[in-house]
RNA sequence: GGCUCCUUAGCUCAACUGAAUAGAGCACUUGACUACGGAUCAAGAGGUUACAGGUUUGAAUCCUGUAGGAGUCACCA
């Protein structure tokens, strides 16, 4: 058991024993000793003091003199004002690293039998990614692994947004301007080579629009008569009544995309269990409409347009279907969820969905509910905020978008550098150090995004290049890559003994375990709060108390055998934890760097 | 304008369910054993937690108001 979770099941006995009174759990608050008090484990005794009748003081040592008596592990307390610090004996910790070392799945939660989806990425294949998918998409990625650790079944699904006019404004684009041009003969990634059709329409259609208006149209008629959206519209009519040619052209397009945004995933180790396509899903929820309105939940206006009132609940009137029958996009979220839950057997669903979707998913939520579905309550919207430029919002048509790829490759070219310089790599394959190169800048760009709170908005400059010192994923990794190369010379000179018992630990070593035993304790917050970012902080942490320890700790020079080897046991636990917490990243630790 | 979210060191970010003197990194200044890996470590400087009230033994955290910022309020997705 986690030290601390064992000493507030002592206070509590220890409370009981005193004043004859069961307290809550929430008011037994244990924490780590602040570095300037002498201890291992703070107890806050002030929300006892109802239930002690006395002052904090004598509430304090009252509860430490219990402690002390009862508790075997507690060596010494000691008292500050109203928090009681408690000492836990080095043999005890030492039996807490050996119980660490030797489980295999430590961090591992037990298994929920909850199924759990997990929808993220779902791009849009117009655009390339930018730097605003790659936090959609490491956000989903760890959450998904955060998820598994914690025990649940989980199914990583995106839904790809292949349809709609938009798509037709790139095919039409590619059409009259491209002369047939495709990413073989271009050279041009297909993901790319589909957005500058994009961006082509977009120029082309602006320029019909402005010269609509030079000749005395308003502009919102032009914005409606510019031939070429009318011509986009009738080739999505097309679409719908599935006209070969057109049909054709979609799906060439799109297998140029597809094939490069799986390149980018690739690139980023990300990966699909599930991958649906919009236009096999977009007329889902039809039948949920007739149900509502049926149920009467749902009510319909003259022009033959369906509604759901949700101006009780304090939102407003949401249209679910247009009057042509056509659908929107709630109406194709509501039958997508349905069938999620009932085919997959989900317990829940989190959607990973940046936060000016909030109101969107505040109403399928509430409509689902009306719906009489009793998993509404069970989706999550994992509403992470913006990634803004030192100028503002990246915008897609100003050209101020940080491309995923140029990304990638800027953040090996770094790593390349920064590594040839240390020249640590020099006697190693040239592939391996190519793949040593990717991990560090990859591990690098995942850290910096994913360290972040997921919900707040968050600011990354172009200009200044993500580091590879301090609190960094490099950081991490070196600390690994630094611990793994004394385990290879130390099984060099000699060999692993087992962590034997009668090594009492240092302060410092002390400080490492406790952190060491909190791993499975963050990952189950983590897990609460759907936040890998819980997680890279402690891996941070960790890395951060060991570089300490081990600049003014011998390891390998250590004269005494018992020593050395119970030294190297606890720094190979450290290593393996910080593989595991980076692994909820999807960061993988170098042996070398 | 209504609703939602945000504002912590020069900059980027932490701070569990309210708890001790609000912590890291970057940048800046100064230093580190003839290195078990210097992508490291140590020290210094840097704060009225946007502002004003309130609740509490105790507030960055909870409540009210103000200022500033973002998002949203589509028969777009």
């Amino acid at each position: 058991m986690e030290p601390g979770k064992l000493l507030a099941a002592k206070a509590s006995e220890a409370v009981k024993a005193l004043y004859g009174a069961e307290v809550d759990a929430s008011l037994l608050q244990i924490q780590p000793t602040r570095k300037e008090f002498e201890g291992d484990y703070t107890l806050v005794v002030f929300p006892l003091l109802r239930t002690s009748r006395k002052g904090p003081e004598q509430t304090a040592a009252e509860i430490g003199a219990w402690l002390g008596e009862n508790v075997p592990e507690v060596a010494t307390t000691n008292v500050v004002k109203g928090f009681l610090n408690i000492v836990l004996s080095p043999l005890y910790w030492a039996e807490v690293l050996a119980d660490i070392a030797a489980t295999a799945e430590f961090g591992q939660l037990p298994a929920t039998g909850k199924t759990v989806m997990v929808e993220f990425s779902s791009p849009n294949t117009n655009k390339p990614l930018h730097l605003g998918h790659i936090r959609n998409n490491l956000l989903g990625d760890s959450v998904s692994r955060l998820l598994a650790a914690g025990g649940n079944q989980v199914i990583k699904a995106t839904l790809v947004n292949d349809r709609g006019v938009h798509i037709c404004k790139s095919m039409l684009a590619w059409k009259k301007l491209f002369d047939g041009k495709t990413p073989e003969s271009t050279g041009i990634k297909g993901d790319h080579l589909v957005g500058d059709c994009y961006v082509a329409f977009d120029k082309l259609y602006k320029s019909e629009v402005q010269a609509l208006v030079a000749g005395g149209m308003s502009e919102e008629d032009a914005k409606k008569e510019a031939p070429s959206i009318k011509e986009a519209h009738e080739m999505l009519v097309k679409w719908e009544q599935g006209d070969r040619e057109v049909r054709d052209l979609w799906a060439m397009m799109n297998g140029w995309v597809f094939a490069g945004f799986d390149q980018t995933y690739k690139a980023l180790g990300i990966s699909f269990d599930k991958v649906y396509y919009e236009s096999q899903t977009y007329l889902l929820g039809k039948e949920l409409v007739q149900k509502g309105l049926e149920m009467g939940v749902f009510t319909t206006d003259p022009d033959g347009s369906v509604w759901c009132d949700l101006t009780a609940d304090g939102l407003d009137r949401k249209l679910v279907l247009r009057g042509d029958g056509t659908s929107v996009y709630i109406t194709q979220d509501l039958g997508t969820a349905e069938r999620r839950f009932s085919e997959c057997h989900l317990d829940s669903h989190v959607y990973v969905v940046g936060n000016e979707q909030d109101y969107h998913f505040q109403v399928l939520k509430l409509i689902l509910k009306k719906l009489g579905f009793d998993w509404s309550d069970r989706i999550y919207h994992l509403s992470y905020g913006m990634v803004e430029l030192p100028e503002g919002k990246m915008k897609s048509r100003e050209g101020t978008v940080v491309d995923a790829d140029d990304l990638l490759e800027k953040m090996y070219v770094e790593a390349k550098a920064t590594s040839e310089e240390s020249g640590k790599l020099d006697d190693i394959p040239a592939d391996e150090k190519e793949r040593l190169y990717r991990m560090i800048g990859l591990g690098a760009l995942k850290y910096f995004i994913i360290k972040v709170d997921p919900k707040k908005t968050m600011l990354f400059d172009p200009k200044e290049s993500i580091d590879f010192n301090g609190n960094t994923g490099p950081f991490i990794q070196y600390t690994h890559a630094r611990i793994r190369s004394i385990l290879r010379k130390a099984e060099e000179t000699l060999k692993l003994g087992p962590e034997g018992p009668g090594v009492s630990p240092s302060p410092k070593e002390i400080r490492l375990i406790r952190i060491l035993s909190a791993y499975p304790g963050k990952v189950a917050e983590a897990v609460a709060a759907l936040s890998p970012a819980l997680v890279a902080n402690y891996a941070y942490d960790l890395a951060k108390e060991f570089n300490q320890y081990y600049h003014d700790t011998r390891i390998l020079q250590e004269p005494d055998e018992a020593v050395r080897a119970w030294r190297l046991g606890l720094i190979r636990t450290v290593a393996d934890v910080l593989v595991k917490a980076m692994g909820i990243l999807g960061i993988e630790l170098p042996d070398r760097m």
